[in-house]
DNA sequence: TTCCTGTGTTTTGTATTCAGAATTCATAGT
DNA sequence: ACTATGAATTCTGAATACAAAACACAGGAA
């Protein structure tokens, strides 16, 4: 097996994000340089290096002589996030090239009929999710685009454990996938288009009674 | 006056990009992080905080082992990163308050005639071609929007020398200004934000048979 | 009491040092 | 002549050390 030989600090970054999905850190706390890099094991440099990065992403930010602390949470930027990311992924789907779209729209139905049930835990449901917005957008030839995609919606994840819980809100999304996916079989790009920036919109609004108005 | 208390990380970043746009790096060489330290009177550590940052944005890219180096330009990043910038500034001109857009049109459209002529320097015609684009946008609410765009626009900070020299380019930059001007003023932001599109679209075609195939 | 001030502590920001990977160059073997 | 090997060098990646800013708290003056 290839063993890993990426730069620690994206090592790092992975895993700050991968805590943060876990609930592990309350948005809004203060970081302590030391104390985090003593429990990863690692020095305070590559540390510093991925929370500037991270910082950079909008998942943290950073005051002069007050170090980083994880951004707070908010309706605003929210509503901000997910209007980004509904014109960026709208614009990636644009794109794309409609044959290979046309070729992928079933297993796009397939995964959206396969939404995991209630019973599935959380992570699984936000893996299954990301996983057929990836497959969306992955015949997008705009690279830059990917990436952007990427790295917005890791602000984003600061908002996913909000939406544990209530099962409602995943038949929609679930409804909603399975629209554009038909729509995309039918050939009819546009409108598939249409209903992704819909299924942002829609989801935004799901999710913004849960979040805590500051 | 107030002193200057930002990280130094950031300073340097705004350095390397006022270095980039005088053209004091070949795009696709290395950097030598002692040299550049030194040069820069910083040690190396806020100096890697800031190429990370830089490389974040796109301006740089990074190998590991390698270092970082000014990623190469070429005419499918510049198609790409042009796609982007235009599907965002839509975005944000189609999410301004259309009161606003009106007040500021006489502005823009000022602007736009003054346009520098061909006399002008390159680096005045750019800050007046990034000032109009600023106020452009300087309607929308969407604070994460407007940090987006000014990121992802430092990543085309690397093409902007190439414009230098011809001026029907600008000629036909200025009368597309005007035109979006025009249509803010009467009110149409829809067609507005299409004449936008359209200006990024011409501009980029404008641009691409002056970057080197590669 | 309340507000200011000064001192000690904690934590970040920056510099320096150390270790290891990549590159270069010289040399030996085919 | 060309390739392969290996040592020397250069540079990056990471750790540690140092400086300075922010914070906390105690003591004193209004």
């Amino acid at each position: 097996m290839p063993i890993d030989r990426r730069p620690l600090r994206e090592q790092i970054r992975e895993e700050l994000l991968s805590r943060l999905d876990r609930g592990h850190f309350a948005a809004g706390t203060d970081i302590n340089e030391v104390a985090l890099a003593a429990e990863l094991g690692v020095s305070r440099t590559p540390l510093r290096e991925a929370l500037i990065t991270l910082a950079g992403e909008g998942v943290l930010e950073s005051n002069q002589g007050r170090g980083f602390r994880f951004a707070p949470v908010s309706r605003k930027e929210f509503r901000e996030l997910c209007e980004i990311v509904a014109g960026l992924e709208a614009l990636a789907l644009d794109r794309s090239d409609p044959a290979y779209l046309r070729e992928i729209a079933p297993e796009l139905l397939r995964l959206a009929r396969d939404f995991p049930d209630r019973i599935a835990e959380q992570h699984v449901i936000e893996r299954h999710d990301d996983e057929w917005h990836d497959l969306l957008v992955s015949g997008c030839r705009n690279e830059r685009l990917i990436d952007l995609i990427t790295s917005v919606k890791a602000g984003l994840r600061r908002y996913a454990h909000l939406l544990a819980g209530d099962d409602t809100p995943l038949e929609r999304e679930a409804a909603e996938h399975c629209r554009v996916a038909e729509l995309l079989m039918s050939g009819d790009q546009a409108a598939a288009v249409q209903a992704l920036r819909d299924n942002w919109v829609n989801g935004m609004e799901r999710m913004m009674s849960r979040i805590p108005s500051t």
